[in-house]
DNA sequence: CGAACCCTTGATACGCTTCAACAAGAGTGG
DNA sequence: CCACTCTTGTTGAAGCGTATCAAGGGTTCG
């Protein structure tokens, strides 16, 4: 039983594209627009525990997480990070912050060694007016983010823990019998369902005992799909 | 005791440029942007209870209320309505499921009587095209829903019924001695509270009897806003 | 007047957290 | 190799916060 990859070595720096046409969705991304983009963008290579942005600090760039995870959150006083949603790449991780200009409004924090990058908001803008497609990109982009914040908070407000780990698992695998390998820690699983680590623990000997899931480790297979589907929209 | 207003017919059908200025945000729309805008959008009067969209129903356009209020949320089996946010007109009211292309995510209910403005998405691709301006109001607006919506799940995630009715209180007016005078029924805000209307009463009557605030029908003053911003932010 | 709301208040129940103790690796150094 | 520590997950007992259920009072309206 081994915990989730956590390299402590950092990746070599490639700035791939093939990472950032994920970030920015498809369709593909032209030779003309690449070419546009180097220009306007940095990478950074980040070491577990760093910060990729502060609560409050200034948003001038547009942030994706190219690979790697990136978690965020709040950060406490004492070296203490309270984890609200995980980043894997590729992905968008702040796509809002410089739009509105008031500064990040969490603090991230890296989870397993990322690649992250960042864009220039006036070189972005530059690019909306020379290419129809990345206006669609951004607002897609945002949108999605709109929507799938929609759907924690509905969650959030009319789902007890059980359903809401319902709702996790049949997320990351809708597949009977598939094995749902974890990428996260369990008490990274656990913030990001909003309940400690013991209620997770006890949930899942439930659901285990109950048949609906067998685990083992990281690893857990999902036994009766019917039965946590009804759970999770009951 | 007076319950916040209810009226119960229709205002007359005035598209006015204002309500579409404070949607659409500074600076103000031009008379070209005004002209080109006329023909792609269309506006409804609906009375308390219609329901403005439905979750899964096809979204083409952007939604957008003039005035009045709309709820969103989710509609339950037997007529009653489950609510998560509301929307106070003039502002935008679904911003992001036209982009994405798979339905609303929410059903939206007129909570007061509405007027509500559809913009045909087709149109505002055009738009997009040819007023810059347009482009920053759209991407503007989708990053302060969201924005706003990382806010209420932070909330959510970490802060009790208290400190959510403070923060609250304090978004509403962080005034000194200010009476805030409820703009929704106490049902209706507990349920954007994710409480029980039972909760915000023993709540409201809680911080009353500490002398925080004073609480008369549907108006409250805020007798000690140290005290509050301290909870809220504890 | 009665009916239909809305809010309040009290008693009770349940879900989840908190605190504490413990087991099972993984890394470290003798 | 073993002893040591650090981290992670598990389990149990107790307590807090909020929901639920039931009852009653205040308005508004037919």
């Amino acid at each position: 039983m081994t915990a989730p990859a956590r390299l402590t070595q950092s990746r070599p720096p490639a700035i791939s594209p093939s990472a950032l046409d994920s970030v920015l969705g498809s369709p593909r991304l032209s030779e003309l627009e690449l070419h546009a983009l180097a220009p306007i963008s940095q990478s950074r290579q980040l070491p577990v525990g760093a910060a990729v942005f502060a609560r409050g600090q200034a948003a001038t760039h547009l942030v994706a997480v190219l690979s790697g995870v990136v978690g965020l959150g709040s950060a406490g006083a004492d070296q203490q990070f309270q984890l609200e949603r995980c980043v894997h790449g590729p992905a968008w991780l702040d796509l809002s912050s410089a739009w509105v200009g008031a500064g990040h409004a969490q603090d991230a924090r890296v989870m397993q060694p990322a690649s992250v990058l960042d864009l220039s908001l006036d070189g972005i803008r530059v690019l909306l007016a020379r290419f129809p497609d990345m206006r669609e990109r951004l607002l897609l982009g945002l949108a999605q983010t709109v929507q799938s914040l929609t759907g924690t908070t509905h969650d959030l407000m009319s789902k007890d823990a059980q359903k809401r780990l319902a709702t996790w698992l049949l997320q990351r695998s809708p597949v009977q019998g598939d094995n749902v390998a974890m990428k996260e820690r369990k008490r990274e699983l656990a913030a990001q369902l909003a309940i400690t680590p013991e209620t997770l623990s006890r949930l899942l000997r439930q659901l285990m005992s109950a048949g609906l899931i067998e685990v083992k480790g990281y690893s857990i297979k999902l036994l009766n799909l019917a039965a946590l589907q009804n759970l999770a929209s009951g």
